[in-house]
RNA sequence: GUGAGUGUAGCUCAGGUGGUUAGAGCACCAGGUUGUGGCCCUGGGGGUCGCCGGUUCAAGUCCGGUCAUUCACCCCA
């Protein structure tokens, strides 16, 4: 019996992993250009923390964790996602303490037992950034700048809300009951059961009759107490400010218990119904939730797959670094032993560097090396062996140049024909 | 968890109404005199037709189940 890879799960060949690292070190730049330093924590954590972190009422905590007992006992759970993982070590760390605001960021799969679709996957990858101890709404425009100085150029558009505070959430959920109390006959059966637990999920709902029942719903916004009004206002004002296009949007509701006031979504209409390229928001309460010091605290999670599916859509191009790199063609044992060594001694001076190793013949290793895509070649037979010379052949070109036979000359002179070459 | 579509070679796909040894293109390997890749020519390897069962003299083809996959619902990044 054939073993695949399990469902909604991918296997990243070297060809597409070179995309993914490119994408990464994007990432990292941006976080590093706002201040947002990086930090890893394990794939597992128990249990608890997600119980406590992400409440109990939501979909991902309610049956699609991936948890598992180890050989004490202890219930543990492949992380479904980051932010109760970086607010667990900032708590554990004694982080507030510490210099404020903590600023981080993670690169890090996740694991939520789903049914795979497009961008949907059982595990993926988030790009995730928190902050730490930062109350002024300074800090969530700079948060929102950073995911969209990372998505400025896809075709993907902000839109934002405030859900409001412990103090002002719950009148607004009392008042959006009792109004959807009365239109309820027009509500699908999902929606009755969300009135009680969570009726601005309502808002949410996708069935056309639910969608017209709320249309013209009260929204948050209009509902928040002074506070949070105020909050709200100078957050939008921030961002005109900065020039970061967004639209309003009282639907926008996270699934997460701990979201407080500010929540975004980044949403791409590209790439499919699973168009939320990044989505996050302010969680105020989470700290303490989980024992440790209230701190005001706001982050994002960003899927990226879907940002991969974002930019393949727009058509955007990750540049590949190039480096020289040459491959030696051996006719013979001898020169196959002196290739082995060349080639090692090359790696050694920061050469990318191949030879022969299925022990083919020379027109077959030439069509290896073109396929391959290297940018020189050599072949190195008793002729080299005796006069110590070599010629290295531009495979774009066909150009030869000789050269000496040491790893020194080589490396020498493929500097200088990749420099000549870039200035082309 | 619900619904719909699709499973034939490593990849993309042909294989009317069931009928001998299941095909193509690409890819891979070897050769076209052990000194040079891309083009061309010749040859080769590689398939339990997703799996199990049923109907039939006979199933890649029809039926049922199952698994996988894709898209959507739901949910979310």
């Amino acid at each position: 019996m054939k073993i695949s890879a399990p469902r909604g799960t991918y296997d990243l060949l070297p060809n597409e992993t070179r995309r993914w690292q490119a994408l990464e070190n994007k990432l990292r730049a941006a976080a590093a250009l706002y201040g947002y330093g990086e930090i890893r924590f394990p794939v597992f954590e128990h249990t608890e923390l997600f119980l406590r972190g992400m409440g109990e009422t939501g979909d991902v905590v309610q049956k699609e964790m991936y948890t598992f007992s180890d050989k004490d006992g202890r219930s543990l759970t492949l992380r479904p996602e980051g932010t109760a993982s970086a607010a667990r070590a900032f708590i554990e760390h004694g982080l507030h303490m510490s210099l404020l605001p903590f600023k981080c960021f993670y690169i890090a799969p996740n694991f939520r037992y789903e049914k795979p679709q497009k961008g949907r996957y059982r595990q993926h990858v988030q790009f995730g950034a928190e902050c730490f101890g930062a109350s002024e709404p300074q800090a969530d425009a700079e948060i929102i700048a950073l995911a969209q100085s990372i998505l400025q150029d896809l075709d993907v558009s902000l839109h934002l809300n405030s859900i409001g505070c412990k103090k002002c959430r719950p009148d607004y959920q009392k008042n959006l009951r009792a109004w959807l109390d009365d239109r309820v006959s027009h509500l699908c059966e999902t929606c009755k059961t969300r009135l009680e637990r969570n009726p601005m999920r309502v808002l949410d709902c996708k069935v056309e009759t639910c969608a017209a029942a709320a249309s013209d719903a009260p929204a948050a916004v209009d509902c928040l107490c002074p506070e949070c009004a105020d909050f709200f206002g100078r957050l939008e004002s921030l961002l005109d400010e900065m020039g970061v296009p967004y639209v309003r949007d009282s639907r926008i509701v996270r699934g997460f218990d701990y979201y407080t006031g500010t929540v975004f979504e980044f949403i791409s209409r590209e790439i499919g119904a699973q168009g939320a390229v990044c989505a996050g928001g302010r969680y105020d309460g989470l700290t303490g939730e989980l024992g440790g010091p209230p701190t005001p605290a706001l982050g994002f999670g960003m899927g990226l797959e879907r940002l991969l599916l974002a930019m393949e859509a727009k058509g955007v191009i990750l540049p590949d670094e190039a480096t020289p790199s040459v491959y030696l063609a051996p006719m013979g044992a001898a020169a196959a032993k002196i290739c082995a060594k060349l080639c090692h001694e090359l790696r050694r001076l920061g050469v990318t560097a191949e030879t022969d190793l299925c022990g083919r013949g020379l027109k077959a290793q030439m069509k290896y090396a073109d396929k391959r895509g290297g940018h020189f070649s050599a072949v190195i037979g008793d002729t080299e062996l005796e006069t110590g010379r070599i010629n290295l052949k531009d495979m774009r070109t066909g150009d030869v140049m000789g050269c000496g036979a040491s790893a020194a000359d080589i490396a020498k002179t493929l500097h200088i024909l990749s420099e000549v070459e870039l200035e082309c």
